[in-house]
RNA sequence: GCCCGGGUGGCGAAAUUGGUAGACGCAAGGGACUUAAAAUCCCUCGGUAGUAAUACCGUACCGGUUCAAUUCCGGUCCCGGGCACCA
């Protein structure tokens, strides 16, 4: 190993001597303490795939930075790291390299806790979590079983993607084309039953409280918002005529535009809805339709482009308020899942009903005009005309605007028992069993007898088998008995055990809190969640905007409401950041252009990758790659290690501010100006790349600085030179410590100090040293910059217009012109208004 | 289609509240040191004209507001992300 040089930067040495210090005095570990301010600072935990990428690392960079950046702040901090260790993958590698999953799992965890040291993230590796281990999955079944008491789960049919030839359940992203990526075996939808939890219970607070989150990147919370999908409409029913038995005498459905009620010509129904089945029964060629409609699979990217179908049932339903028959479609474009499976179609003001009715020749019906056009007209030649406007057409309700006419006939209705309001959300309840072997199993035991009944807690945790032998079709777990054969708790008799295993959301929608108290062996959360939560700052890919940050947010509701935790809210302030590109695209195995950070890490240290994606750009934005910009940055800290290694530490004379020369105030000035900045950087803005160019700039003023007082002999002059170096390098030393923590480690030692920098208190900005005696004032002559010079700072206002308009490059634009205004931002600007 | 972002030198970017466009860095060119290379240091570096001082143009495009616009408003084009038959 390298020794440090006094001398030379050797990245290698200084890191190995900094870590072993920080390991040594176990500087990251951390207790609640009531006596200072806490700071929760989390990055969003890998997945353990074998080793870190360039994504992990700017992750993890910008969350170490605001770490230490806010222990600095004199913050007791807590900064965890965990792995999220469930998941697919494991079970992929198993089947490829007959390796067992959990084995594989930890010995992944194991290579990148070691790369992450080497980066020197400053975490409390005390917390580690690892989500597949029975420590922790106990506890998400514990509160399954919770949730299962209280009615917030359920089991349904849904569907899956079947593979016929593996016999197995594919994951979405093991569907390629329609086919299954192993088998090639064209994929089916099969309706299996599975495991809900009611997030619809909590949408209208998921929604609410994003008007809480004001430290969220607004792009988030719109997302959010329109995933969860809140709308006001009506639900309404339509008789459906001639019908005899009881369940198809009347139909209901949802429209967010009541207003246009009387301009409704027909009536569409999904092809799984019940009245489409039933007239299926009788008419083969409508059977064949529904059948065809029901098997496609809902492939995202085609859906937009996809043509609207339909077919007449024969059947018709009855206008509530006219009675007019109206012809029942069964329709490709209404879903089954949405509202009640049905629409009242209104070609004239829906563009979907419009292309429908064009197409199936049915009448359409015009029932609003515009609200600011004098007449009626409108065109219905090519399009629907679908804003909101004033009823015609419509009796009664003639001439009102949306909203009252909304409310009139949301009254007309409820009055006739025929419809009332309703508010529906896009969200669905969310999907937790996954028919996979590498997660948590779901603790459940299905009885003959008594149905689902909840493992008691006694039992828990209900252990995955780690050692399991895969061949190539479905879920291991399916074909042990020594697993899935169990008593029912509840009446003793033979039972099964569920074989299904948790979504991998169930983990990481609540570790964030276990990391509080992850030694608890006696329950869920304690009392330290609450000394820690909400996280203060959580750091993560936009990729995770809405499902995972969606479900984290309902499982923090549901903590609360088990009064596991007393906060809304699980994340006060969130930092998306940017993916890293190389040429352009984003880093992956499949274009090749992937940047390992190992040999980065060997050849230049942890510092420059650390120093060098930090400075490329805002964190939220994207980062574009380049070899020769570390290069740069490699450079900026083996300059300023010449410099500190080269200044005399010894000479530590105080620092006497109302002795100094024009050009040490300069320094001064510069020096405390760039900490004002800074600080402000990195708390409020997080804009950490210019907080760098901020002390790049300071350094080169230093080096100036140094150049002239090398050149001076007077003794009294060098030894004030030399305090306001001292101040403006320790001052950097510090600054750059959350970024560089292994360089300023080093080099704070060198420049005297006993304490370690990460415990140093951030530095203060002297107001004094701000204060200048001059400033620049720039000259415009009507608005275009036409001189610039230096004035005293409180300079009568009457005094400055004169200096310009005396200066002699603006006299050429103002001679023989009529001035007929002088602006004067006072220290800035003096702006002059001629006319010819 | 809808909803967000964004468009500034050769490149990554900066300009925080409407007030000096291009900070900081990279690349490039020139020079110093060196037998040479590396490293280091110095100079130039938006475009056009000019030895220069300086002038004109310039923040995707067109128009507007303003003493003053990269910043605000209206329209157009392009790029990125998200959502998507949601009634």
């Amino acid at each position: 190993m390298d020794t440090i040089n006094d001398d030379q930067y050797s990245p290698q040495a200084v890191e190995a001597a900094a870590q072993q210090y920080w390991q040594t005095h176990k500087s990251f570990k951390v207790v609640e303490d009531s006596s200072k301010e806490k700071f929760y600072c989390l990055s969003m935990f890998p997945y353990p795939s074998g080793h870190l990428h360039m994504g992990h690392v700017r992750n993890y960079a910008i969350g170490d930075v605001i770490s230490r950046f806010q222990r600095m702040q004199g913050k007791n901090v807590l900064q965890p790291m965990g792995w999220d260790a469930f998941g697919l993958p494991a079970e992929n590698a198993a089947m490829q390299r007959k390796v067992a999953p959990a084995k594989w799992t930890y010995s992944n965890i194991d290579y990148m806790r070691k790369q992450l040291q080497q980066l020197g993230y400053a975490y409390d590796w005390d917390r580690e979590i690892a989500t597949c281990h029975p420590d922790y999955y106990r506890w998400e079944q514990w509160f399954f079983t919770r949730l299962f008491a209280k009615g917030l789960v359920y089991k349904k049919e849904a569907e899956v993607n079947w593979d016929p030839v593996d016999q197995t359940v594919l994951a979405n992203e093991q569907v390629v084309d329609g086919r299954g990526w192993r088998s090639g075996a064209l994929v089916e939808r099969r309706k299996i039953p599975q495991w809900f939890i009611k997030i619809t219970d909590y949408a209208q607070e998921l929604l609410d409280d994003l008007s809480k989150l004001d430290e969220w990147p607004e792009k988030v919370r719109v997302m959010q918002s329109n995933w969860i999908g809140r709308s006001e409409g009506i639900e309404l029913s339509f008789d459906v005529a001639a019908q005899t038995a009881e369940q198809y005498r009347s139909m209901s459905v949802y429209t967010t535009r009541p207003d246009t009620l009387m301009g409704v010509t027909y009536v569409a129904v999904a092809p799984q809805h019940p009245l489409a089945l039933l007239a299926a029964e009788n008419n083969p060629e409508l059977a064949e339709f529904v059948r065809q409609q029901t098997n496609i699979k809902m492939a995202e990217a085609e859906m937009a482009t996809m043509e609207k179908l339909g077919k007449p049932t024969g059947l018709q339903a009855i206008h509530p308020v006219t009675g007019e028959l109206l012809p029942i479609y069964i329709a490709n474009f209404v879903l089954m899942s949405y509202g009640s499976g049905a629409v009242m179609a209104v070609p004239a003001h829906d563009q979907r009903d419009y292309e429908f009715a064009r197409k199936y020749g049915l009448p359409i019906k015009q029932v609003i005009r515009p609200a600011d056009a004098a007449t009626a007209a409108c065109d219905l030649e090519s399009a629907a005309f679908t804003d909101k406007g004033i009823l015609i057409n419509s009796s009664e309700f003639d001439g009102l605007h949306f909203q009252d006419a909304f409310d009139r006939i949301e009254a007309w209705l409820k009055q006739r028992n025929k419809g009332e309001k309703v508010v529906n959300f896009r969200l669905r309840d969310w999907g937790v069993s996954r028919q996979r072997y590498w997660g948590a199993p779901i603790p459940i035991i299905n009885c003959p007898d008594c149905g689902p009944v909840a493992v008691p807690e006694k039992d828990l945790p209900v252990l995955l088998p780690e050692d399991v032998e895969f061949d190539e079709s479905g879920s291991p777990l399916k074909k042990m008995p020594s697993f899935y054969e169990a008593k029912c708790p509840a009446c003793g008799g033979d039972a099964q055990r569920e074989t299904d295993t948790f979504d991998t959301f169930m983990e990481s929608s609540w570790y964030y809190a276990r990391f509080a108290c992850r030694d608890l062996s006696d329950g869920m959360l304690d009392k330290r969640a609450d000394y820690w939560l909400p996280v203060d700052q959580y750091v993560g890919g936009v990729e995770h905007a809405i499902l995972h940050l969606l479900y984290a947010r309902f499982f923090h509701k549901l903590l609360r409401d088990e009064g596991l935790l007393n906060s809304d809210e699980p994340f006060a302030r969130l930092l998306t950041q940017g993916m890293v590109l190389k040429d352009g695209s984003k880093m992956s195995k499949s274009k090749g252009n992937t940047v390992d950070p190992l040999p980065l890490i060997e050849k230049y240290g942890a510092d420059t990758v650390r120093l060098f994606m930090m400075f490329a750009s805002p964190p939220d934005q994207t980062l574009e790659w380049s070899d020769s910009g570390v290069e740069g940055g490699y450079r900026f800290l083996r300059k300023l290690w010449r410099t500190i290694a080269s200044h005399d530490h010894t000479n530590t004379t105080a620092l006497q501010a109302d002795k100094l020369n024009a050009e040490q105030k300069q320094l001064r000035y510069k020096t405390h100006s760039t900490l004002e900045k800074v600080t402000d950087d990195c708390a409020r803005r997080q804009t950490f790349n210019t907080a760098i160019a901020a002390v790049m700039e300071l350094v080169n003023t230093l080096h100036k600085f140094l150049e002239q007082s090398a050149d001076c002999n007077d003794v009294e002059t060098r030894i004030l030179d030399n305090s306001v170096v001292n101040e403006a390098l320790s001052i950097i030393v510090q600054v750059l410590a959350p970024i560089v923590p292994h360089f300023s480690h080093v080099l704070w030692l060198q420049m005297g100090h006993t304490e370690a920098v990460i415990d140093s208190a951030w530095p203060s900005v002297d107001r004094s040293a701000l204060q200048q005696d001059s400033v620049q004032i720039v000259v415009q002559v009507n608005g275009k910059l036409r001189a610039r010079f230096e004035v005293e700072k409180n300079i009568e206002k009457s005094a400055l217009e004169k200096l310009a308009l005396d200066h002699e490059h603006v006299r050429k634009y103002t001679d023989g012109a009529n001035i007929r205004k002088i602006i004067v931002v006072p220290g800035k600007l003096v702006n002059i208004v001629v006319a010819d």
